[in-house]
DNA sequence: TGTTAGCACTCAATAGTTGTGAGTGCTAAT
DNA sequence: ATTAGCACTCACAACTATTGAGTGCTAACA
C-alpha cells in the first residue's frame, strides 16, 4: 500500500470522525472505529507526520488531533464523496415548495427555510440583484411638484422604487416623454453609455428635458450598483448554539451580530466567484468575523444569467458532503421554479 | 410616617437596586445603601409583608428579594421619576440624525440604531404601514400580456408594488382608464366601499373593464391589510447577552429566534394600544416568547395620524425611567424629522 | 526497515469536600 | 413598634482527588 495513500486514508478518517463528533480524535479510537488494518502506534506516527505537514492540530499536548482548514480543503477537493439526496428528502423539498409557486420572493425565502431545516446550519438566500442588462421597463410617476417616483422593472420581475428630487416643477407630459426615451434606450441596451451614441433619440427632447434626463441617468446607475434592493432571507441563526465551537458566548455574539448588517451578508454571499458551488473554509474567508466558519454557496440562474445566491454557514467542521449534495439538488429545483415563475 | 409610604419607599429602593445590580437584594444591603432610617430587621418585616402582597419574590429561602412584574408595574405607574435627557445625549442624537435627513427609511433605521446604542437594549423600529386613508396615488403598469404591476403610493411617501396576474390580455388604454377610476375613487376616499356609491365614475368603463376593476379592488384591500410592506429595523440583538438573566443559552436562543420572523415583531410592536408611550412588563405580554422581557414602545405621527412604532425590548429589570425619558425625547425629534421629510 | 507493544507522562473534565458570606425568620429586650 | 442577637439556609467559589483518553518514546519483532 502506498504510503501516501495510507496517510490520506487516516486523514480522511480523522476528518469524518471530527465532523461527526466535534471531539479531538485519538489514535486508539481511530483504530477501533475504522478498520485501517494498522495499530494505534502506527497511526500515531502518521498523525505526527500529518501534523508536521499542517493538516492536523493538537489543542493540547495530551489530546487527540483536530483537522486544520488545510485539511478540510483537501477533504473538500479530493477526499469527500458528495452525498446523493434520498427520496424522502426529495419529497420533503417538493412539498415545501408546493405552496409557494408564483412569487419569486416567496420561493427564495422558502429555499432559505428548507436549507436550514435540512442542514441544521444557518442559511442565507439572496433575491436577484438589478443589473443594467436585465432592465425591462422604467416608469416615471409624478409624486409631488418637485418629486418623481421612478419604478424600475427587471426582466426577472424584480421591481425597484426610487424617489427622485428635482429642482424644478415638471408636468406629466415631460415625464412621459422622458419615460419613452429611457425605455427606448433600454431597448437599445445602451442606457449606461447613452451619451455617445443615441443623439437621434434625444432629438425629441428639448433642452430642459435633456437636463432632466441627464440628472436621472446617474441615479439609475446608482440604483443598479448598490445592494439596497437585494433582500436577504435567513433562517436558523440560533442553530449555531448547537455547535460546541460556539458555546463561547463571545463567539456566538460575534456571529449573531453579523446578521444585523444586510450589507455584510450580501458581500459574504457574493464573494464566491464561480457559478455553481463555492466552498470557503475558515481562514480562507476575507472577513474576520467568519474566520471560524465555513460557507457553502450556490447560485441560481435564468437563461444562463446568474440571478442570485443561496448558501449555508456553519462551523468549519461542517458536513460538507451532505450540504453540497443538498445544494446541488436544491439549485436544480430552484432554477426550474424560477424559470416557471418568471416566464409564465 | 405613614406605614404605607414606608413600604413603598422600601419597594422603590429594592426595585432601583435590583435594576442596577441584577442581584437579589437583602435587608442589610438595603439599610446600608439607602438611608431609610430603619434597621435591617424592620426592613425584613416589611419585606415579608411585601412578599405576601405579591410585590416581591424570593429565588430561594436564604437569598434576598427580587421584584415581581406587579412591582415593576407599580414602579412604572407611580414610583419612578422619568429621567430627563441631558445635553450631551441630546447632541449625540442630533449628530446621529444629521446625515440621514431626506429619506424616511433611513431616518427610521437610524432611530433604531440610536435607541440601541443609547440604551444598550435591543431596539426595534417599524416603517409606516400603508392604510386606505393614506393612499395618494395608484399606478398600473403593464408588465406582460397577462400581468400588471400596481404601484401604490401613500401620502407619507411609502411605495408598495404588487404584481397582479389576470386572465385576459389587456392593453394599456384599459389600464389607463382603470387607473383613472382608481385615483378618482381615492380622491373621494371611498376606494374600499366603492360599490355602493360611485356608479357615476364607473360609467366610463365598459363591462370588461369593470370586471377587471372588481378583481383589482380586493387585491388593494389585501395589500393594505397585510404587513408585508412594513420594514422592521432592529439593532443590538446581542445586547441581551449582557444581561445575566439571559446567560442561560436556551433563553437567549428563544429570544434570538424571535428575530427571524418579521411578522411576530410587527405584531409585538403594534400591540400597544395607546399613542404615546406604552410599557408592557413580562407576564403582561401576550406572547410566550417574551414573558421574561419588558417592552417599551412609542409611536411617531404626522398630522395627528400614527404612522409607526419604535421600541426597546429587554429584561423586565429594565431601566424604565431612562428608556422612557429617551423615547419621549426621541419621538419628538422623529416627528419633527418625519414632518420635514414628508412635507418638503 | 516498517510496525507494534509497553510504559511513563500529560492534561481536561468530573465529582466530592469544605469554607465563606449574604441572606433569612424568630425571639426577647428596648 | 423597633431592633439586636442568634441559629439556620443555601449558592458559590476554591481546593483536591480521581479518572480516562490521549501522547511520545523505546525496544522488540517480522
Amino acid at each position: 500500500m502506498d504510503i501516501r495513500e495510507r496517510k490520506m486514508k487516516i486523514l480522511h478518517a480523522i476528518i469524518k470522525d471530527y465532523i461527526a463528533t466535534a471531539e479531538p480524535v485519538g489514535s486508539r479510537t481511530l483504530a477501533k472505529k475504522y478498520n485501517l488494518g494498522i495499530s494505534p502506534a502506527t497511526i500515531r506516527n502518521e498523525m505526527a507526520d500529518l501534523e508536521e505537514m499542517g493538516f492536523l492540530e493538537q489543542p493540547h499536548t495530551s489530546s487527540g488531533r483536530v483537522p486544520s482548514d488545510k485539511a478540510y480543503r483537501i477533504y473538500v477537493d479530493q477526499l469527500m464523496k458528495v452525498e446523493k439526496i434520498n427520496k424522502v428528502i426529495e419529497e420533503t423539498i417538493n412539498k415545501e415548495y408546493e405552496s409557494h409557486v408564483g412569487e419569486l420572493d416567496k420561493i427564495i425565502s422558502q429555499t432559505s427555510k428548507i436549507l436550514s431545516n435540512l442542514t441544521n446550519y444557518t442559511s442565507l438566500a439572496l433575491t436577484p440583484q438589478l443589473c443594467s442588462a436585465s432592465i425591462k421597463h422604467i416608469q416615471l410617476v409624478p409624486l409631488q411638484e418637485d418629486k418623481i417616483l421612478m419604478v424600475i422593472i427587471s426582466k426577472e420581475g424584480v421591481v425597484r422604487n426610487v424617489v427622485i428630487n428635482i429642482d424644478k416643477k415638471i408636468n406629466s407630459d415631460t415625464l412621459i416623454k422622458i419615460s419613452n426615451v429611457l425605455n427606448e434606450l433600454i431597448r437599445r441596451s445602451s442606457i449606461l453609455q447613452f451619451e455617445q451614441e443615441v443623439f437621434d433619440i434625444l432629438n425629441v427632447l428639448n433642452e430642459e428635458e435633456r437636463i432632466l434626463l441627464r440628472d436621472i441617468i446617474p441615479i439609475i446607475k446608482d440604483t443598479l450598483s448598490n445592494n439596497d434592493g437585494i433582500k436577504v432571507y435567513t433562517n436558523g441563526i440560533t442553530n449555531i448554539f448547537n455547535f460546541p465551537e460556539f458555546k463561547d458566548l463571545e463567539k456566538a455574539k460575534e456571529f449573531i451580530d453579523l446578521w444585523e448588517q444586510k450589507n455584510i451578508l450580501v458581500q459574504l454571499l457574493s464573494s464566491g466567484t464561480d457559478d455553481g458551488i463555492n466552498i470557503t473554509i475558515g481562514s480562507e474567508n476575507k472577513m474576520d468575523e467568519v474566520r471560524e466558519c465555513s460557507l457553502i454557496t450556490a447560485t441560481y440562474q435564468l437563461n444562463g444569467r446568474t440571478l442570485g445566491t443561496i448558501g449555508v454557514i456553519g462551523p468549519t467542521r461542517m458536513e460538507y458532503s451532505r450540504v453540497v449534495g443538498l445544494l446541488n439538488h436544491l439549485t436544480g429545483q430552484l432554477n426550474e421554479l424560477v424559470k416557471r415563475t418568471l416566464i409564465d
